[in-house]
DNA sequence: CGACACTCCTGATGGC
DNA sequence: TGCCATCAGGAGTGTC
């Protein structure tokens, strides 16, 4: 599933191949992309505008067009996008650009969304409305994530996919970040102590990192613009490895659920 | 406000 | 081998 990390592959893939490209002609196949707008409107508004710049915020892509609008694309679950790869199945929309170049959104789910935001002042409300602290921004230090988490009772782990409070944190970060912090995905947010707090902090910027530098995790449908797939699934420490070694003491890796979704962990290793 | 259930969706998986 | 039920989950919405 795409998270921060392989958004972020997807953006430094596309970025390149796609600024100072014109749209030539958005096809949405599957009106749900675009829902509740409507899909000749929606694509009347994005053709003939030049991409200035392709950025990412959380897990949206961002599309800076030259009208002073803004596309935000979000992959969910299972949203591909790829450059100059043809007629696959689950193809929900195609952008056709004037050098020829032609990106397909593919999304067998169909959870993936596509909007519209018509300037600089309407976007960061958008932005505002549901996304935190970007972690890889100055602001977010250990203090910050201290704050963040202040006296919620939730599970660390929920704090963590709670994108409001610092976006682009999924499943698989999630297990990792909290397996490097050596902290117990249950654990109440509100009662970590300092150290922990360091740990925490370390631990997300640490897994995010190590993701973007493995090029994201292709454990189901993720893959790059080419098709290719990233290899952060082979670096899992935790994350899908139910029964198999921890890799600090050898305990078998458990499986729990937490705020509702497969959670992984070291039992010896991420103490409560 | 917080915590949780439910919803969207379809391919993969497991039981029999 | 075939069929059916169940599972997976990001984020928006509804409920208490």
């Amino acid at each position: 599933m795409p998270e921060l990390p392989e958004v972020e592959t997807i953006r430094r893939q596309l970025a390149p191949v796609v600024e100072g490209r014109t749209v030539e002609r958005l096809e949405i196949i599957d009106p749900r992309l675009v829902t509740p707008e409507d899909p000749g409107e929606f694509a009347r508004a994005v053709d003939g505008n030049t991409v200035e710049q392709l950025s990412r915020r959380g897990k949206y892509l961002v599309w800076e067009l030259s009208g002073a609008g803004y596309l935000l694309v979000h992959l969910r679950m299972t949203g591909t996008l790829l450059y100059d790869i043809g007629d696959l199945s689950h193809t929900r929309a195609v952008i056709r650009l004037s050098d020829g170049g032609r990106i397909t959104f593919v999304d067998p789910r169909r959870f993936g969304t596509a909007q519209l935001v018509t300037g600089a002042e309407e976007r960061d409300r958008f932005f505002g409305d549901r996304l935190g602290i970007e972690p890889f921004s100055p602001e977010f230090t250990p203090e910050l994530l201290r704050e963040l988490l202040r006296s919620r009772r939730t599970p660390i782990k929920a704090a963590l996919l709670d994108q409001q409070r610092i976006a682009g944190i999924g499943n698989i970060y999630a297990d990792e970040a909290l397996f490097r912090a050596r902290m117990h995905p249950l654990h109440p947010a509100g009662t970590l102590r300092r150290p922990q707090i360091e740990r925490l902090h370390r631990g997300i910027l640490d897994s995010l990192t190590a993701g973007i530098e493995a090029r994201g995790a292709s454990i189901d449908d993720f893959r790059h613009v080419d098709g290719a797939r990233g290899s952060f699934q082979n670096e899992f420490l935790v994350h899908r490895r139910e029964g198999r070694p921890c890799s600090n003491c050898a305990t078998p890796v458990k499986k729990i659920r937490a705020a509702g979704r497969g959670t992984y962990l070291c039992p010896e290793c991420q103490s409560k």
